[in-house]
DNA sequence: CGAAAACTGACTTCAGTCGT
DNA sequence: ACGACTGAAGTCAGTTTTCG
């Protein structure tokens, strides 16, 4: 815990716990300066609370580095925003679990992503309450729930509570966002990849087996404005790896396909046409070089991808476009 | 409460294209 | 040549959330 000391930050209270949860040091630290805001709303340090108190920042450090054994550099330290922590006790550890960095960031529509609070992280993952009184954070229950989260990811693995662990997850909050804002939205292609898109309520999903018979059903089913169709056009990419000819091919079929859907479907309608990594760029590029022209009312084409094919390179992962 | 981070959206500027 | 339009790029205020 820190007191502000002009527009610095400076140790108050460190706390630590061993891997059991066992409290280890809980000590009070002098400030070396007045400090101006003990930030006791959230420190829950007093100026009361400080008085006569000796220790010092570094005997505070040396006495973290004593409990942290013969090899400190050894131990894993673990907490939330640790930088702050460490920066406020002085210290550098080569070896550090920060609950802020092992979970997701929040991501907002407006402003930047941001940490998820200690607090949130405990109430989703641990279900329970934590930093209920209105008289500061208490650093042992903070330290007891980040080594539980920390715990907590170790066991199940580093794709725990990640966002992308479900690609659907990600499909369904664009078919919210869009549905409320009036726009239907429906996917068409291969079984597999229509699994994913149909994570939302409201959206329609018409499974078939080629990209011929998906352009077809997207045509018939999506003629009327305001539509949002996910295509799932896979001959391009299943020509991965083929030579030239089938690739260029498959590419000249894929133009075809997109020139048919802007030609037919009415204006307001948003195609996304979900292919998989390089092809997707090619084909891309290739629609853009072929001189396509948007139709009247037409927003935009976007060539993506929604997972890699076993064709497609291993490094690939990163969606294209 | 203030600092920090960095993304969003509104707005402006500029360059290119197109039709008259 | 001119005006209308479009899109890219840059700027900047506002926003969101964290920490103590």
């Amino acid at each position: 815990e820190m007191g502000r000391v002009g527009e610095s930050l400076q140790l108050a209270r460190v706390a630590l716990v061993d891997q059991s949860g066992q409290l280890l040091l809980d000590e009070l630290v002098a400030p070396e300066q007045p400090v101006t805001d003990y930030n006791t709303r959230y420190s829950g340090i007093t100026a009361k609370m400080l008085r006569g108190v000796s220790t010092t920042i570094d005997q505070a450090r040396e006495r973290v580095l004593e409990l942290l054994g013969p090899q400190p550099e050894h131990a894993f330290l673990v907490g939330h925003s640790l930088e702050n922590d460490l920066k406020a006790l002085r210290l550098r550890h080569p070896r550090v679990l920060d609950t802020a960095v092992l979970y997701p960031l929040r991501v907002h529509a407006r402003g930047a992503p941001a940490k998820c609070s200690l607090r949130a992280l405990t109430a989703r993952h641990l279900k329970r309450e934590i930093q209920q009184s209105e008289g500061g954070h208490h650093p042992i229950e903070d330290a007891v729930a980040a080594l539980d989260l920390a715990t907590l990811k170790l066991v199940n693995g580093l794709n725990f509570a990640m966002p992308n662990a479900s690609w659907g997850s990600g499909f369904a909050d664009m078919h919210d966002v869009l549905a409320g804002a009036g726009w239907a939205c429906a996917a068409v292609g291969e079984e597999a990849e229509l699994r994913l898109l149909h994570s939302a309520e409201g959206s329609s999903c018409w499974p078939c087996a080629s990209d011929g018979e998906a352009v077809a059903l997207g045509l018939r089913e999506g003629g009327f404005e305001r539509r949002v169709l996910w295509m799932c056009l896979r001959g391009a990419a299943e020509a991965h790896g083929q030579g030239a000819a089938a690739r260029g091919a498959a590419l000249m079929q894929l133009g075809q396909y997109v020139r048919q859907l802007a030609a037919q479907l009415p204006p307001n309608t948003l195609v996304m046409v979900l292919g998989t990594g390089a092809m997707a760029v090619e084909g891309q590029l290739t629609l853009q070089a072929d001189g396509a022209k948007r139709p009247p009312g037409c927003v935009a084409f976007a060539v993506t991808r929604v997972r890699p094919t076993t064709a497609e390179a291993p490094a690939s992962t990163k969606p294209s476009c």
